[in-house]
DNA sequence: TTAACAATTAAACAATCTTTGAATTGTATT
DNA sequence: AATACAATTCAAAGATTGTTTAATTGTTAA
C-alpha cells in the first residue's frame, strides 16, 4: 500500500486505477533478467535449430554441425551458451561429446512452446 | 527415403540411425527464423517487461516508460518492434496512444510461457 | 494560430553477438 | 611416442542491436 502510492504518484498520467494485484505481481528486475536471458538463448536461429535437434536426439558435435549447416567452432560456441543456461547436457564417449536437451521441466516446457509457436505462426 | 539417404550420407558420423520421423518433422529454415524471431522479441529485458505489463493492463507510452524506468523514445522503439511482431496492439485516444497485448493465441500463449518460466527459474 | 503535450523519428554512439580460421587441447589408436 | 581425429579455445572481423539526445510529427485546448 505504501508501495502503491509511491508508484501511482510516480505515474505521470492517472488513468484507470492500477490494481494492487498488478503491482504486487509485477516481476522483479532479477526475474525479468532471468526469463529474458532464457528466451534470448532461443531467440537466435542457430541456437533454436540446435536446441530443437537436441530435443529429438542425442548427437555429437560434428553431426550437429552437419545437420545445422554450421562449422564446428560455431556449434561449440552455441552449445556452450545453451549448456550454461541449463538447457542441454553433455557426455563424453571416446573422442566424441554427445549433447542432448536437459531432462528438466524448463527444457521440456520450452520445447512445447517452440512447437506451439511453430504451429501457430507457420500452419503447414 | 531418398531424403533420408541424402542427409544420412551427409552426416560425417553414423551413430544410431536417425528415424524418418525426425527428418520429416525437422522445421524448415523459414520456420526456424519465424519462431526465433518471436522469441528474440522477448529475449530483451526491456521488451519483456513492457510485454508483461501490457498483458495485464492497457497503458499510454508515458506511463509505460515510468513503470519500466525507461525514456519515451526507448519505449517507442520497443513498442514498434513488439507491434510489428504482432504481439501488441495500439489505439489512439486524444493525444495518447494506448498499447496492450494482442488478443491472439500467440500473445496469450507467450504470456503463459513467461509466467511459467518465471515460476520455474525464480521460485519466490 | 499559437502553445502545450504526447509520441515518433533520426542520427550517433556504445555494446553485444555471431561467425570465421587458426591454434590448441583432449582422447584413442597404431 | 607418434599419429589421427573430435572438440574447444582464441583473436579478430562483421553484423546486429539497444540506448541516448535532439528534432519532428500529430493532437488538443486556449
Amino acid at each position: 500500500m505504501l508501495n502503491d502510492e509511491k508508484i501511482n504518484a510516480a505515474l505521470p498520467h492517472k488513468h484507470d486505477e492500477i490494481e494492487e494485484k498488478l503491482l504486487n505481481d509485477m516481476p522483479s528486475d532479477d526475474t525479468i533478467r532471468s526469463v529474458s536471458g532464457i528466451l534470448k538463448q532461443l531467440g537466435d536461429p542457430s541456437r533454436l535449430k540446435i536446441f530443437w535437434l537436441l530435443c529429438h536426439c542425442e548427437e555429437c558435435v560434428i553431426n550437429i554441425a552437419a545437420l545445422a549447416n554450421m562449422t564446428s567452432p560455431a556449434v561449440s560456441h552455441h552449445l556452450r551458451l545453451l549448456k550454461s543456461s541449463g538447457l542441454i547436457t553433455s557426455r563424453r564417449e571416446g573422442k566424441e561429446m554427445y549433447y542432448k536437451a536437459a531432462d528438466t521441466e524448463m527444457a521440456s516446457s520450452l520445447h512445447l512452446t517452440i512447437e506451439s509457436i511453430a504451429d501457430i505462426s507457420c500452419p503447414n
